[in-house]
Parts: C-alpha cells; sequence; structure tokens
DNA sequence: TGAGAGGGAA
DNA sequence: CTAGATCCCTCTCA
C-alpha cells in the first residue's frame, strides 16, 4: 500500500474512475494530462470524475502514449498511488493495441500478432469467419482487402483495436503547393502545433501515418492543417463536410492558400456537381436516397476519381450511413478533423476503426496560453423562475418540464442586465426557441436569426456586426451550424437543447478569436435554479470543464459585483424595484 | 435557366 | 428528447 499523500489532487479508484479536486493548485496543470488518456464523466463543483476507457486508452496508445507514461502520471499524482489490480489492467489495455496489426502481402490481408494466444481466441470468434479469415501459420491470419474495414471495426468491439499497416494507394497525382512564407500577399505560416499536427498525421516514411484524426479546439485553424495535409500528399482530394457554407470556405482558403486554380477545384452539392482533382462535398448528399432504404444516389463519387486523400471535416458529426461507405475505402488515406472525439450518438469506436485513432491533440487551455484564441470567463447564472411559472412547473409533465424551465421570463430581465453590464461590445445572445428569441429582439430592438432567415440578408447582418456597426445579435440554433457568424466578445446562452456538450462547446467557441487589450472574453450561460435545466447545464459543461474551463455559478445570493443581475432576476418579488435602478446606474454603461 | 416553395430525411 | 436547422430532391413559374 502506497503512502498517503496529502497534497496530491487525484485519487485513483479500482472502478478505472478518477477522483480529481477541482480546486487543488496542480489541477491545471494535471488536467491536460489527464485528459490525454481519461474522459471526464462528472464535475460537481469540488470533486471531478475521470473515466478511463479501453477507448480512451487505446487513443493515448496511438498518439503516442506508453502504459509506464500513463502509469507514471498517476502514481506521480495520486494521494494514495494507483492500485495494483489498475495498473495491470491500464497496461494490459494499452498493450492491446498494436497487438494485432494489419499487413499487406501481395493481393492479400494479414492479421499478424506475436501473442499466439492471441492468434487462437480470433480463430475463435465466429463473426470472424463469415469475412473468410483463414489461418496461415502460428501468429498469421489471412483475408481478402475487402473486409478491411469491417473486420477492423468487429475487432475492436472484441476488444482488439488493430493496428493498421496495410498501406495506401497513392492515388491521382497532384501537385498541390502551399503559398507559405512571409511577405507574400496571400501567404501564410503554420503555426508549431499545426505544423506537429500535420506530421503526426503524415509521418513520413512510416507505415503508421495516412489515416487518423486530429483534434483541435475551435479556432486553431483545422482548414489550414487539412490544406497543409493535402501539400503533403500532393495528391487528389476528396473533403466531405458539414454543409454547403462549410463546402465554400474551405474552397475559398484552398485557393487563397494553394497555387490551385479554380478550375482544378470542385463543389459537389446540391446545387452544383462538379467532380474535379479537389472535390468539396457535403456529408448530406452522400446519404441521400430516392426511397427509405433505397441505394444511396452520389455513393459513386468516391469512385468518380482516384482520390489519394478524403478529409472528414467535423469528423464527430460524420453520419452513420458514411462510415459503411468508409468501411470499403480503407486503401485510401483518411484524414478526420474535429474538435471533440465526442460523439453523441456514441459511435466512437467506429471513427477510431474506420476513419482512424487519434494522432494528435491539442488542448484548448494550452492554445489559450500561447495567445491563439482568447481567454474566456464562464460564468453560469441561476435565475429563479418567477413564482407563477415556478407553479406550473410542478404541475407539468417531464416533457413540458424543460420547456417551461428554458422559457423563463426572468431569463430576459438578466439578459438585459447583461446587455448593460457590456454595452459597448460585440455581444451574441443565443438560444434554443424562437419564441423566447423573439421575445428577446422585441425587448432589446437586436435583430434576430433564425433559419427562416434568407441567406443573403443574415449576411448583411453578419457584415455588420463584423464591422461593428452592429453590436448585439439574437441568434437561434443557426449558431451551432453557421461557419461565416462573425466573432463576439461577450456570448450570452439563454437556452440550450438537452445536454450537448458540443453545442457548449460550439457556442463558446464562437468568442476565442483574440482580443485586443487584455484578451478576455465573456460566456454566460442563464439556467433557471432548481430545475431539471440545471441538471443538463451540469452535463453540458462537461466537455469544456475537461478542457480546463471553470464556469463561476452565480445564484440569488448576494454578490457584490453581479448584483444589478441577480436583482434582475429577482425582480419579480417586487421590493427590488427601486434597488435596481440604483445597481444599475453604479455599474454604469 | 434560375429562383422559390414544398416535402422528406436524419 | 423536443424544436429547430439544414440539405437534397422535385415541381412550378417566369
Amino acid at each position: 500500500m502506497a503512502v498517503y499523500r496529502k497534497d496530491k489532487p487525484l485519487i485513483v479508484q479500482h472502478d478505472f474512475c478518477i477522483l480529481a479536486e477541482a480546486r487543488h493548485p496542480e489541477m491545471e496543470k494535471v488536467r491536460a494530462g489527464l485528459a490525454a488518456f481519461a474522459e471526464l464523466v462528472k464535475s460537481p463543483d469540488n470533486i471531478h470524475t475521470y473515466r478511463m476507457s479501453s477507448l480512451s486508452l487505446w487513443n493515448a496508445a496511438a498518439s503516442g502514449m506508453t502504459s509506464e507514461e500513463v502509469v507514471a502520471f498517476l502514481e506521480e499524482h495520486a494521494k494514495f498511488g494507483v492500485p495494483a489490480a489498475v495498473k495491470q489492467d491500464i497496461v494490459r489495455y494499452i498493450e492491446r493495441y498494436g497487438l494485432v496489426r494489419l499487413e499487406r502481402l501481395g493481393d492479400e490481408l494479414l492479421l499478424i500478432s506475436d501473442d499466439l494466444q492471441v492468434i487462437k481466441e480470433m480463430v475463435s470468434f465466429k463473426s470472424l469467419r463469415s469475412y473468410g479469415v483463414v489461418q496461415t501459420d502460428a501468429r498469421t491470419l489471412r483475408f481478402s482487402p475487402q473486409y478491411r474495414g469491417l473486420l477492423k471495426q468487429e475487432l475492436i468491439k472484441l476488444g482488439f483495436p488493430v493496428e493498421d499497416l496495410a498501406g495506401y494507394s497513392q492515388g491521382e497525382a497532384l501537385p498541390i503547393r502551399l503559398r507559405a512564407g512571409a511577405g507574400e500577399q496571400a501567404s501564410f505560416e503554420l503555426r508549431d502545433y499545426q505544423r506537429t499536427a500535420v506530421d503526426s498525421f503524415y509521418r513520413e516514411g512510416s507505415l503508421q501515418g495516412g489515416s487518423g484524426v486530429l483534434v483541435l479546439p475551435c479556432g486553431a485553424g483545422k482548414t489550414v492543417i487539412g490544406i497543409a495535409a493535402m501539400g503533403k500528399l500532393s495528391c487528389a482530394t476528396l473533403i466531405l463536410t458539414t454543409n454547403s457554407t462549410s463546402v465554400k470556405q474551405w474552397k475559398r482558403e484552398i485557393l487563397s492558400k494553394t497555387d490551385l486554380t479554380e478550375d482544378m477545384v470542385g463543389e459537389y452539392t446540391g446545387t452544383v456537381k462538379e467532380v474535379r482533382p479537389v472535390t468539396i462535398a457535403t456529408y448530406q448528399i452522400l446519404t441521400y436516397r430516392k426511397s427509405k432504404n433505397g441505394p444511396f444516389v452520389h455513393i459513386d463519387l468516391f469512385n468518380k476519381r482516384d482520390w489519394g486523400l478524403i478529409v472528414y471535416d467535423e469528423v464527430h458529426l460524420l453520419p452513420a450511413p458514411v462510415f459503411r461507405m468508409t468501411a470499403d475505402i480503407q486503401a485510401t488515406r483518411r484524414l478526420g478533423l474535429t474538435a471533440t472525439l465526442i460523439r453523441e450518438d456514441g459511435r466512437e469506436e467506429d471513427v477510431f476503426s474506420l476513419v482512424g485513432p487519434k494522432r494528435y491533440e491539442m488542448p484548448w487551455k494550452t492554445l489559450e496560453t500561447q495567445g491563439w484564441i482568447a481567454s474566456v470567463a464562464c460564468i453560469e447564472l441561476r435565475v429563479p423562475l418567477p413564482p407563477q411559472e415556478m407553479e406550473s412547473y410542478r404541475m407539468a409533465g417531464e416533457r413540458e418540464r424543460i420547456r417551461i424551465a428554458s422559457d423563463n421570463s426572468a431569463k430576459l430581465k438578466v439578459a438585459e442586465a447583461l446587455l448593460r453590464r457590456h454595452r459597448g461590445e460585440q455581444i451574441l445572445l443565443i438560444g434554443q426557441y424562437l419564441d423566447q428569441l423573439e421575445e428577446l429582439a422585441r425587448r432589446t430592438g437586436a435583430p434576430m436569426i433564425s433559419g427562416e432567415m434568407a441567406h443573403e440578408k443574415r449576411e448583411a447582418l453578419y457584415k455588420a456586426f463584423r464591422c461593428g456597426e452592429l453590436s448585439v445579435l439574437i441568434v437561434s440554433k443557426v449558431a451551432n451550424f453557421a461557419v461565416d457568424l462573425p466573432d463576439a466578445a461577450v456570448a450570452i446562452q439563454i437556452s440550450g437543447s438537452f445536454g450537448s456538450r458540443q453545442e457548449e462547446a460550439q457556442r463558446l467557441g464562437r468568442i476565442l478569436r483574440p482580443k485586443s487589450g487584455d484578451n478576455k472574453a465573456y460566456f454566460y450561460s442563464l439556467v433557471s435554479s432548481d430545475t431539471k435545466e440545471q441538471e443538463f447545464a451540469m452535463n453540458r459543461q462537461l466537455f469544456l470543464i475537461e478542457q480546463g474551463y471553470s464556469y463561476r455559478s452565480l445564484d440569488t445570493q448576494a454578490d457584490p459585483e453581479y448584483a444589478d443581475l441577480i436583482i434582475a432576476a429577482g425582480d419579480h418579488s417586487g421590493a427590488a424595484a427601486d434597488k435596481s435602478e440604483r445597481c444599475r446606474e453604479a455599474v454604469g454603461p
């Protein structure tokens, strides 16, 4: 039994959970290390719970971490050391990655393991026989290349994350030169971390590169990294992304940052269908079928050219059918880009086996420390429901309750107080329900953008906001998708969808561009106190807390700094009316 | 030929 | 797990 070291922040439990003292002075440093191989699952105020999973350990292994490093890290920071059984399991899991590897022999693929027991075990799996897997010797199994993806997918479910060393087809060659170097007009310089990210995907002269996922925060330049990867490989490239605005953005960036000309870069969407050496398509066009269960109309896009690289933008949103298609093209290099490996549908394992394992991850806080993104203060404001609304909340059924809590009318007052507090700054008000946002628009006079508004009109508002002509913009869920929404200094989310960690991250991403002066931005989250919404908020915040953001919670207890907000929130009590006037004055414009 | 509305999908 | 946003197709109208 290890000695008790009171001054350490972690407790490693037998169940693979790690408890962390959130306020411990060492935590700021420890957090990033922990996030490399464990996932945050709970984050009440003082003790955060992390959990190691097979997948989180395999991703750590794939990005170069050894079991010794993981164990040493835990030992260094744990109060009671690491239980021997847990140590063993960490080693066992991490060593599973690479225990079975996939190699090429002529027209066939081989599954190889130096551990004869493993081969025996695999032979016993019935599901593998349907892929025509045949044993050739004590340490080798043989199968046809067409099953490369399906087999990896199946094997990870059985607990064997295969290391794929079977290599790739080169694809059609296409010289792509970056307009890099200082001085020239349209040139750009890769940042250090961007270069590291590209290199950890590409891995010159090694079969270990060529497929995988790079995880970088919003605003870290994922597009630039994708383009740099294209430059390294210089081959025909298919880029898949989430919407048509993003398609256009990729095209613009490619044209401005490489020497490729317009006729080499095509769009493949609902309106335009060009197949060119570099083609950018939406995920949706690939998943389109005429009838339910009919064939995918545009699946041919994968074979229309001899692609040497496929880029999966926002890989956490990759739709299920595209996984199936990707299983069939495992000989093509694949690059996944995302801000988070979390998928709300839980198919992280498929990303691992079909697109590739994590090759690189840049923690948000590191980027902040280096000054590439703004430093954000996250503040959760707990707003009580007015008595009448609380009454209906209590009477309502589960589903209605969510709506009532989100629609809390007192939030409008708090939002207005926040607008006063941040007057003169660029502010985004983000919400989930159109009624609520319309009401807010009526009261504040700020324009509101929802999905209904024509793109042209939206762009005009974006433009006014970007140049400072307009300082407050109300946006609906369009904020989750619009890549061209301008950056702001303050974001106020007034309601959000059920516990979506992605959405929270996306919204915070709206204020990350470095700010002049102190480089500070504010992220406010309005949550109805003592309701379901408070639980949802906790879940929503998990990912960002894992990234080192801490939410300051303020409720109706007097906090002099936020007196105006708290009074606004409690306004319905009647007594606060004149006090609130004074406080507004005190805070000033 | 293109814009715009409507429907279905995930 | 709603409400909301998006995309793709097809049809109609000029």
